[in-house]
DNA sequence: CATCTGACACTAT
DNA sequence: TATAGTGCCAGAT
């Protein structure tokens, strides 16, 4: 299991009921901004994961067919609003606190001279 | 190493 | 709002 998928599921894991989050929201929560579709992948090969509070940009559910209808009844169940196709995130977003919902591994001491300008 | 792939994101039209 | 093109990333082939 690469750690990169466990920092993904750790991050949906974060993901309270009623509220949802996007796939490039979570993909830099997890420390990688850019890899949304790693989230993806990390959803597709998961189980026990809350996949439905999973939107895409802008709060639109993804999913083609029975399965995006599932994830909006789901959604609803929950208690979160739809304004058309796309839930309203302005109330139901879900704020990654800066924490990287684990990592945190230092290896050497910074111990910075302060001021590494680096010429530019 | 070259390609292909995907429940994506963003911009332009 | 819908479609098309481009960028992106890591795994799988």
């Amino acid at each position: 299991m690469s750690e990169m998928r466990i920092r993904i599921e750790s991050a949906i894991r974060l993901i309270s009921r009623g509220k949802v989050s996007t796939y490039g929201a979570i993909a830099k929560a997890a420390g990688y901004p850019g890899a949304a579709r790693q989230v993806v992948a990390t959803l597709r090969g998961s189980v026990g994961l809350p996949w439905h509070r999973v939107l895409g940009a802008g709060g639109q559910i993804k999913l083609l067919g029975d399965s995006g209808l599932e994830q909006r009844f789901r959604l609803e169940a929950e208690g979160v609003k739809f304004r058309g196709r796309r839930v309203n995130m302005k109330e139901h977003e879900f704020k990654f606190t800066k924490q990287k919902t684990a990592k945190a591994k230092r290896k050497t001491s910074p111990q910075r001279t302060r001021r590494e300008h680096k010429g530019h």
